[in-house]
DNA sequence: ATGATTTGTTGTTGTTGAAAACATATCAGG
DNA sequence: CCTGATATGTTTTCAACAACAACAAATCAT
C-alpha cells in the first residue's frame, strides 16, 4: 500500500486480510476471523460469502470442539484452487500442484541426467504442466505458475541472472515458460521460498524476523524474512549468505571473493569423509551421527565453526529470532547442535545473541513447492477481487 | 495494519499518507497530493483541513512557478509543531528542537568533561528541555521526546542495553527521562536514526534499500533501510554491521569476537598517522588528503579493504541500492574512492553489485537531531487523528 | 427443561471518498 | 486587454462500506 486508498479498496483490503489468514492457518471459524480482524461478525459474513464466490474459500462444518454459545461454521482455503510449482533442480525438474493453504496435491518427479538448459528444462515444465492439465479433475482451478530456481532471480521480470550449477546466465526463464503454458509465471530463488514456506508454514510460523540458510549439493542460499516480510532487495537477490567471508585463510570462490561460507562449508567434503559417493541427506546425516572416526568430527566442528561465524555476522546485522537451517546445514548442526550453540552464545553481540533460536526445517520434501506455490498465491491473496480469471483444467 | 480495518481508520490511514508526504517533502501543492495519492480533490481538501486542524499543516500560497490552470495552495508542516531530540554523547549532550519536516529550529550542546553517566545525561537533559521550553515561543507544540543513543537499544521500551562507550548497561533511559519531563520518549540507536534521517532527507531520498555506516571517536554503527522501511529486528539490535568479521588475523574486539570491521578500521589509527591528537571530522579528512605520507596512503587502503570486506558481506545479503557513509568512513572514501568503488565492483556477486552506488552523507552535524526527532514524529505520522495531545510550551 | 452464552442473520444507519457541476485563477494568443 | 483553454478549488449529491441493533439459532450448564 503507501498510498492513499478510497472507500472501495478498503473492502479489498479486509478481503485479502481474510484470505491471507484463512491461507495461512488453513482454516478458521468466522469468530475467530472477527476477533482476529476486529470487523463486525455481518462484515465477515459477508466478506466471506464473497471469497466464497470467488472460489476461493469454503465454509464447513462448524470444529467439533464443543464450546458455549452457537458454534461458528469454519472457512477454509477452497481446495479447487491450486498452483503449479516449478523446481528445475540439477538432476531433476520436480512439478507440483499446490492448492491454497499451501496443500501439496500432486508431486511428479522428471529426472534428468545432466543439469538442463533453460530450453530444456522450460520444455520438461511446459510437458508436465500440460500432462498434469490433462490428467487433473477437471474442478481443479490453477491460479498461475510459481518457479523456484536455484540461482539470483530479478524479482521484476523473473530474469535468471546467474544459477551456476545450471551454468545459466541472464536467462529470461519466466518469459519463457508464460509463452509456452499461456499461463502467468512467476520465478524466484529457491532459498527464499524456502524461508517463505517455513515462515507460513513451517518452522517458523508467526515469526517476524528470521534467516533462513540452506545447504545443497551445490552451495548456500538463504533468504530473510524482517518484520514479517520477505527481505529481497532492490532487484531481489538479497540473502546470499552463501558468500559472507569466514576465514581470510579461505578458497578462492566462483564469485571473485575467497574465503566465503559456501566454498568451507561443502556437502562434498562430508561425503567423502563418511565415504559416501551419492547420498541424500538422510543417509548423510546417518552416516555423520554414527560415524566414530575422529577426522570425521573434526569436520563437522571445523564447519559448524564458520557456519557461526557467518551467522555471527547476520545476527548482528539483522537480529533476528530464528535461524532456520536447511540441507546438509540442518544434518551438521543436529550432529552436534551444542557447538554451534555455543558459538551462537559467545560470538555475537550479547543482546543480540539471547532472543536467538536454531531449529531445522519442518516442511521436508514439500519446502520448494509450497514456496514456489506461495509466489502464485501472493497475487491472489493482495487482491482476491480482481486476481486474474481462473484457468480451468 | 496487518489486520482488518474498519471504515473509519480508513480516514485515519489517508490523513497519515497525507501528513507523511508533507512531511517528506516539506510542502506539496494539493494538486500534487491529489496526484501523488490518487484520491479525489474534494478528499483532499477535506483531509487537509482537517490536517490544518489538528495543527499539523499550513496552507499557504501557491508555488511561484506559474503554471497553466488554477493555483493550487501549498501545503506545508505546521512549524510550530516541534519534537525535542536529544543525543547524549561521550563528551556533550546536544539537545535540539525539530520542526515537522525535519527543520532544526533550535539547538544546544552541553559540554562534559568525562563520558556522562545514565543520571547525569537524564539530568542535563532534562534541564536543558526545561530551559528550552521557557524560552521557546509558547506557540510551538511539543509533541515529544526522542534520544539517539550510541547503544544497543530495545525498541519496545527504550531500555539501553549496552552503551559500550558511555558506560551504560541496562539503564532504562526512556523511563528515566520521561519521569524527569513529564514528556513520552522514545529511544533509538544513533546510527539507526542516521539511516532513517538520510533516508527521508538526506543522501537517501526516495531510496527504498539502503545501508548506512558510521564512523565515529568510538566505534562503527549502521542502520539499514529495506523496501523502504527501517529494519530493526526482533528487539532493534539489527544494523550492527562493525562486528562483522573482517580478518581472521584480527585484534579481539569488546563484543567477544575478533578481527570485526570496528577493531580493524578505527579512527585513532588514521588520526595518530596524521599526528592529530584531537581533530574533527573535517580537519581529519583535510590532514588525511594532504598528507604525503606513505603510511597514511597504506593505512587508508588497508582499512578500506576491511571496510570493502564488510559491505561484500552485506551487499551480497541485503542487495542495497545504496551505501551511506558517514563519519570518518566518510572521510576515508573520500581520500581514496577509487579504491573502495574497485573492490565494490569485483567482490560482491555481480548481480548485486551492478546496482550499487556509495555516497556520503548529507545531512552533517543535523542527521541525529533531525533523526531523533523523526521518532516523534513517526507516531504522530502513524495516527495524526488521536496522536496524544500537544504540550503547549 | 430453562437460562446463559455465543454467534449467525437481517435491516438500518453513519461515515467516507467519488463524481459531477460549477466557480476561479492562471496562461497563451491575438 | 480580451477570449478561450486548462487546471484546480468548492459545493452538492451519491454509492459503498462497515458498524450497529435487534432478533434468531445453536450450544452448554444446571
Amino acid at each position: 500500500m503507501g498510498r492513499g486508498n478510497s472507500n472501495d479498496s478498503l473492502r479489498r483490503h479486509n478481503l485479502s486480510v481474510i484470505l491471507e489468514l484463512v491461507h495461512r492457518n488453513r482454516g478458521l471459524s468466522r469468530s475467530q476471523l472477527t476477533r482476529q480482524t476486529g470487523l463486525n461478525r455481518s462484515t465477515i459474513a459477508a466478506l466471506v460469502a464473497e471469497l466464497v464466490s470467488l472460489g476461493l474459500a469454503i465454509e464447513g462444518e462448524p470444529d467439533s470442539a464443543s464450546r458455549v454459545g452457537r458454534p461458528s461454521p469454519m472457512v477454509r482455503p477452497d481446495p479447487s484452487t491450486v498452483g503449479i510449482a516449478v523446481n528445475p533442480e540439477i538432476d531433476a525438474v520436480t512439478i507440483g500442484v499446490v492448492g491454497l493453504g499451501g496443500t501439496v496435491v500432486e508431486r511428479v518427479r522428471y529426472p534428468v541426467d545432466h543439469p538442463p538448459t533453460v530450453g530444456e528444462a522450460v520444455d520438461i515444465a511446459a510437458a508436465g504442466i500440460a500432462t498434469l492439465r490433462a490428467d487433473l479433475d477437471p474442478r481443479y482451478r490453477i491460479r498461475g505458475v510459481g518457479v523456484a530456481v536455484p540461482g539470483l532471480v530479478r524479482t521484476g521480470d523473473g530474469l535468471v541472472r546467474l544459477a551456476p550449477h545450471l551454468g545459466w546466465h541472464d536467462e529470461p526463464f519466466a518469459e519463457l515458460l508464460a509463452a509456452a503454458t499461456g499461463m502467468s509465471v512467476v520465478v524466484a530463488n529457491d532459498a527464499h521460498l524456502g524461508s517463505r514456506a517455513e515462515s507460513i508454514f513451517g518452522a517458523a510460523r508467526d515469526i517476524r524476523d528470521l534467516i533462513y540458510l540452506n545447504g545443497g549439493a551445490s552451495g548456500i542460499g538463504g533468504g530473510i524474512v524482517s518484520g514479517g516480510q520477505p527481505l529481497g532487495g532492490t532487484a531481489g537477490y538479497a540473502g546470499e549468505l552463501g558468500h559472507t567471508l569466514v576465514t581470510s585463510a579461505g578458497v578462492a570462490c566462483h564469485c571473485g571473493a575467497s574465503g566465503c561460507l559456501e566454498t568451507e562449508v561443502r556437502r562434498e567434503h562430508l561425503l567423502a569423509l563418511v565415504g559416501l559417493a551419492n547420498a541424500d541427506g538422510h543417509e548423510l546425516e546417518i552416516a555423520l551421527s554414527t560415524s566414530t572416526d575422529p577426522a570425521v568430527s573434526t569436520e563437522v566442528r571445523r564447519q559448524l565453526d564458520f557456519l557461526g561465524v557467518a551467522l555471527r555476522n547476520a545476527i548482528n546485522m539483522l537480529n533476528p529470532r530464528l535461524i532456520v537451517l536447511g540441507g546438509f546445514l540442518a544434518s551438521l548442526y543436529a550432529v552436534d547442535p551444542g557447538h554451534l550453540d555455543a558459538l551462537l552464545a559467545s560470538q555475537p553481540l550479547a543482546a543480540s545473541r539471547e532472543s536467538v533460536t536454531v531449529l531445522r526445517t519442518r516442511l521436508g520434501s514439500d519446502l520448494l513447492l509450497v514456496g514456489a506455490a506461495e509466489l502464485v498465491f501472493e497475487s491472489l491473496i493482495a487482491d482476491p477481487a480482481s486476481a486474474g480469471p481462473p484457468v480451468r483444467r
